[in-house]
DNA sequence: AACCAATTTGCCACCGGTGGCAAGTAAATC
DNA sequence: GATTTACTTGCCACCGGTGGCAAATTGGTT
């Protein structure tokens, strides 16, 4: 393992103080050219790359960035990741990743430990753990970056970045209503979780647009997995009087209703029309393909990452405070047509 | 922001030198009961815990592990993340995540630095990066703790973790067989990679067993995505003579299989068997459901950062060199059957 | 009581940077 | 040319721990 170059190493060969070197990393203005180039030099012949721990140690500053989140859909955990890690990697931090327990009494301080620990710069936090408001005020009071991701606006424009669930379910539900479709079920996410009751609310507000209602009993909660998914369907399909659309809260459940459908023999699109939500790669690849609702991840993703490391940079100054919301957009593919007998 | 109780505050309030403190944070054995218990008494009331940073510049531990991987499958990632993530918890570590480009010719320096950026105690690295001898020969050159994710015994076995995707192939060659297919075609992933060189070599191998042999025109490659799992489909199944039975590399690809007999006519498993690799989430929700090679994706993860924190605590000392293989089994679901008029 | 070995504890330098301030240097003003 | 001003650069302490070694304590022996 040959030793690594020290900012000493440099300082000695370019004939300069170590301070002045440390000026050239960091890009202080107060450095003539003659000096900059000249270290500048030193510093690449020596591939030297400053120790982050000593200059963390000195700065408290880490240039580690973290991702809070508890148990998500290994789709959209690996979009958002993939965001992040790609502004990371241009801004030269890296990501230390931390699943946790939403619903544990530890959680405010298992992740305020984390930041500790780890002496992160800041951490973007998702769904849900990014509705805990305990969460967002302990960070707030620590002093800590963090930017949340949200299908809500929870927080002030500087810490978050929304997506408007609640209008794209209501397209869905136009899209609907135009197929002429009356008796609709609706599969939602935990009504625990604003993300899913954001949904569900936008998804009723807009069929009752086209005097439709959602019957209470064509209401039915699942957990956002796939097994829930294929419970709920049961519970709907097999029933005495059929839905003749299902909307379900994520891609997952959908994916759910699309089996058991098969398997009871019901025809998909034909007799029964299936949305979901997300359109994470499962959509396009069951049969028949998703109609869906597209939520722009990775550039939540994005957004968040800047955000959260302009807030870093600027100390925390204004700047950032541009509100970042993301529209969600309608996906038509093969699952849902016209209702039978319907020509509108 | 609350400040941080410090080492030096834990030494006065409990009456002894920080050196004796430090003693009793890494558990060190030379520390008297009376002073250990009092130190411990203190360090909780304060809620004490030492800063890694300063603990790194003086010891050169960060606590920190990487993950080195090339643009994996997104289901692939989470099992590994999960796992990895799972033993870090548990035994005080924390996790930065790095992806890279295999295919880079700066890979080697660019892992390099980030082991060094970041001063990680060590990484995991998964395929196809794993398959790099010129990062494995560097990083062992470095001195760096290190595991690889392999289906081939690339390396010492304190170094690597491998499933037996070989024998796995070559299981699957045997069920197809006796399943009475002898019109068999397999699309195979990119050849540059031993993982889907080994699987294919297994399936022939296993084919051979039965006299069965896999014409040149029917070895398509693929690059482990559903979009050439469509294109390789097609080939396939648009040709005069088709197979009665495909075996994809990998579940993504036997997606596609699927959605393009489905637009062809074609019936699975009626007239077309159809099995994947991996036993992703993706392999249950399809219709028919994927029959497929499960692969222990997450016991790997777990050996392999159980190893690679038992090698960096023993300071690389033996121990760890228990063999790490495991065996991929084979899962049957409904996208296979007996050869149509056969009767064996 | 004196001595010795083993165990426990403390002191100080050091890890590799950054912050604050003083000193040095060059350009601008009178 | 002397003085002020602005800009560069260097010095030293410090961030919060750990390593090596010396000092102090303990307990058992003779």
């Amino acid at each position: 393992m040959q030793k690594q170059a020290t900012i000493n190493d440099v300082a000695r060969i370019a004939g300069v103080s170590k301070r002045t070197v440390s000026r050239v990393i960091n890009g202080s203005l107060s450095v003539g050219d003659t000096t900059r180039t000249r270290v500048e030099k030193v510093i690449s012949e020596l591939k030297y790359s400053p120790n982050t721990q000593a200059r963390g140690l000195a700065s408290s500053r880490s240039y580690l960035l973290g991702l809070i989140y508890d148990n998500p859909d290994a789709l959209y955990l690996d979009d958002v990741q993939r965001g992040v890690l790609e502004v990371c990697s241009n801004l030269g931090y890296e990501l230390v990743v931390h699943p946790c327990r939403y619903r544990s009494e530890t959680l405010v301080q298992d992740c305020l430990r984390f930041m500790q620990r780890s002496k992160l710069d800041g951490v973007i936090v998702l769904p849900p753990v990014s509705e805990s408001e305990t969460l967002a005020q302990a960070l707030k009071e620590s002093g800590s970056a963090y930017v949340r991701l949200s299908s809500v606006a929870l927080d002030e424009a500087k810490h978050i970045v929304v997506s408007d669930d609640r209008a794209a379910a209501a397209e869905m539900a136009r899209y609907f209503a135009q197929l002429g479709h009356e008796h609709i079920a609706f599969i939602s996410g935990p009504q625990r979780y604003k993300s899913s009751t954001e949904r569900m609310e936008g998804f009723q507000l807009g069929l009752s647009a086209y005097g439709i209602k959602l019957q209470p009993d064509w209401i039915i909660e699942g957990n956002n997995t796939y097994e829930t998914g294929i419970e709920c369907a049961r519970q709907l399909l097999q029933a005495e009087e059929k839905p003749t659309a299902i909307f379900a809260n994520n891609d997952q459940m959908a994916a759910g209703v699309l089996k058991v459908a098969h398997s009871l023999g019901i025809k998909v699109p034909e007799q029964l029309s299936v949305a979901g939500f997300d359109d994470n790669m499962l959509a396009s690849r069951v049969i028949p393909a998703l109609t869906t609702i597209k939520r722009p991840v990775r550039q939540m993703a994005l957004l968040a990452t800047s955000k959260l490391i302009m807030s870093i940079e600027n100390n925390d100054k204004a700047a950032s405070n541009v509100a970042a919301k993301v529209a969600p957009t309608l996906v038509v593919r093969e699952s849902t047509a016209r209702v039978a007998g319907s020509n509108d």
